[in-house]
DNA sequence: CGAGATATTGGTCATATGACCAATTTTGTC
DNA sequence: GACAAAATTGGTCATATGACCAATATCTCG
């Protein structure tokens, strides 16, 4: 087989999500900056070499990780709105997920804040963050056409980019942005928010 | 004097101010990945060690260019709000100028893409954004108080932090979600999207 | 069992980086 | 002009990195 992408079933699948775990976990704590094959390597316990099998460069890894990450919660945040209740509270739903769950904010992080700079240069990680923006597009309209039905396509599409733009710059301000005496930026009210957003006329 | 901030006025001044600008284009070219001293030296024709004798550290390099950033905009952005006008005219000029501005677009994505990720490492970088989300938050929260007095100001401080939240996020997003089929995230949707977000009771 | 694909090892090499320092030149001031 | 501070040079050193490769081990399937 190819040297590019060794085996995607059996062994080598297996190897190649301990280094892409290893991969998020150096890529988390140290950041791009210091991201690095043989870093990837050490924290999972292999030589430079066989990571080097699996993903020729470290950039491969960031995508595939990327690729991941919209695969991995897409479903999710869907089901998340999917679910019972009225829109209000489907949204809040959604939003807690989007901007409390644990895991979902750690991996948000990484690739909003440490992948996001890099894609200007690289147009592979550009290719998968388009990639990402395009479902979670898909997403949001789906969200504001049942909050808001009475929008035309052109300004639903519109209020679901402004919904996403609002929530994405949320989670980036948030650590540097403190709240005066309380918690600001909750589920609820960003709820309130993106209901202003998305279904004012 | 001490060689850790050397002269402030001067010769020395000039010399800090030609290192910074180099730095600062390396920053936008190359990222902050590879952003080093041996680079910023290079670019301002200097040797690594006179770079070194005004900025021991890179970082020192970006901290102070953040710090400048903040300075150089927060007057800029409330004399246009501050202009003639109805709420809607103030607030669409600032807008424009926070989207559209080509050179507070540039330096404005170097210090939230490139730098924002280097904040959760470095903890003089993290006071640096804490100091410019601090003078951002307050210039919005007098442009919500202009265009809703009637707001208590624990609301007004939410709707500013939520606007914020929402122009930096556009901003942040727009490179990568490609619009169908027209301009969006245009001043005058974001100042639309805005008036929304912060004057809807 | 045997052969070919896959996985893994161990290493080299050129390059880049930041910290550090001693020596020298330039500048400003008395 | 003398002298101290500031600015500038040229260099070393330890370390880290990605690309690259030949050799070996392991697996898989006929």
């Amino acid at each position: 087989m190819m040297q590019g992408s060794p085996a995607a079933t059996g062994k080598g699948a297996t190897r190649r999500e301990q280094i892409l775990e290893a991969a998020s976990a150096l890529l988390l704590e140290e950041g791009y900056a210091r991201f690095s094959a043989r870093g990837v390597a050490a924290r999972a316990g292999l030589r430079l070499s066989h990571v080097q099998y699996y993903f020729p460069a470290p950039a491969d890894m960031l995508a595939e990780l990327l690729d991941r990450f919209v695969r991995r919660y897409s479903d999710e945040i869907r089901a998340r709105f999917a679910g019972p209740g009225n829109g209000e509270q489907r949204l809040h739903r959604a939003l807690d997920f989007l901007l409390n769950d644990e895991a979902y904010r750690r991996d948000c992080g990484i690739f909003m804040l440490e992948v996001a700079s890099f894609a200007a240069r690289n147009e592979a990680i550009a290719a998968a963050l388009r990639r990402y923006y395009a479902v979670y597009l898909d997403g949001f309209v789906d969200m504001v056409k049942a909050l808001n039905p009475a929008l035309a396509p052109r300004e639903r599409d519109r209020r679901a980019r402004q919904s996403i733009a609002f929530i994405e710059g949320m989670a980036m301000t948030r650590p540097h942005m403190g709240a005066k005496g309380e918690a600001d930026f909750s589920a609820r009210e960003a709820t309130r928010a993106i209901l202003r957003l998305a279904t004012a006329s």
